[in-house]
DNA sequence: CGGCTAAATCGTAAATCGACGATTGGCGTT
DNA sequence: AACGCCAATCGTCGATTTACGATTTAGCCG
């Protein structure tokens, strides 16, 4: 089981997109794939928006990687806005950002 | 003008996605996302896609990069199946692989 | 055939990435 | 207060990316 009851996490927290440009929009659409650019990342983002709440160790043992190199690759994820992490007691809770997730989403539709 | 009325080019040639595994889909994805992970890419995506047919030095004076580096951006786009390139006379013909487009859509939209 | 133009490739340099082990910092427990 | 656990950060390494200019390759035209 990966997480009994925890506390809920991921409050709302939605500043808006504030509509973009054309170069702004290739820009931010060339962050996001670049930060999906690695399968260990994809993993993690499946990982994250399946378990609906958030984990973290839970994804150094999913993986074959050192807990180090997770780190990294979720600081990535934290930096591209895809997804977020908050100090929950002794454990850290990350969980998916849906609003730029949505927003990669409709970047890529509309290619 | 970028192109008065050239051939056709990029006939049909659709060999049918395999349907991929649980990984393969992760690293597939990955693959995708990382050839756009890039706004020079993403730029000559949308521009191959909204001219429809194909194009090449327009390419080079639509962007501010050298030839040789927008070729290697086309070759990493065609690495990823995302772009196709025909011998047209003299110069070269790209144009999208929309089947490789539509299944980025559908892994993208699936996650 | 010789010369042109268009694109790919080569060689190179700076920057970034990906991975790891080791260390540090926070927070509960004991 | 001391310990232990979990995660972030540091420092390092080799590999890859990005960019450029220079060179090579390929097809047309004169």
């Amino acid at each position: 089981m990966t997480q009994p009851d925890r506390d809920p996490c991921c409050p709302p927290a939605a500043p808006a997109p504030p509509a973009l440009s054309d170069d702004e929009a290739n820009a931010r659409l060339a962050q996001l794939a670049k930060a999906l650019g690695h399968p260990a990342r994809v993993a993690i983002m499946r990982m994250l928006i399946h378990h609906e709440g958030c984990i973290v160790g839970d994804i150094v043992d999913e993986l074959p990687l050192a807990q180090s190199t997770i780190s990294q690759h979720l600081k990535q994820l934290k930096g591209a806005g895809l997804v977020r992490g908050e100090i929950d007691g002794p454990r850290i809770c990350y969980c998916v950002e849906p609003e730029v997730v949505a927003s990669l989403k409709a970047l890529v539709a509309a290619l």
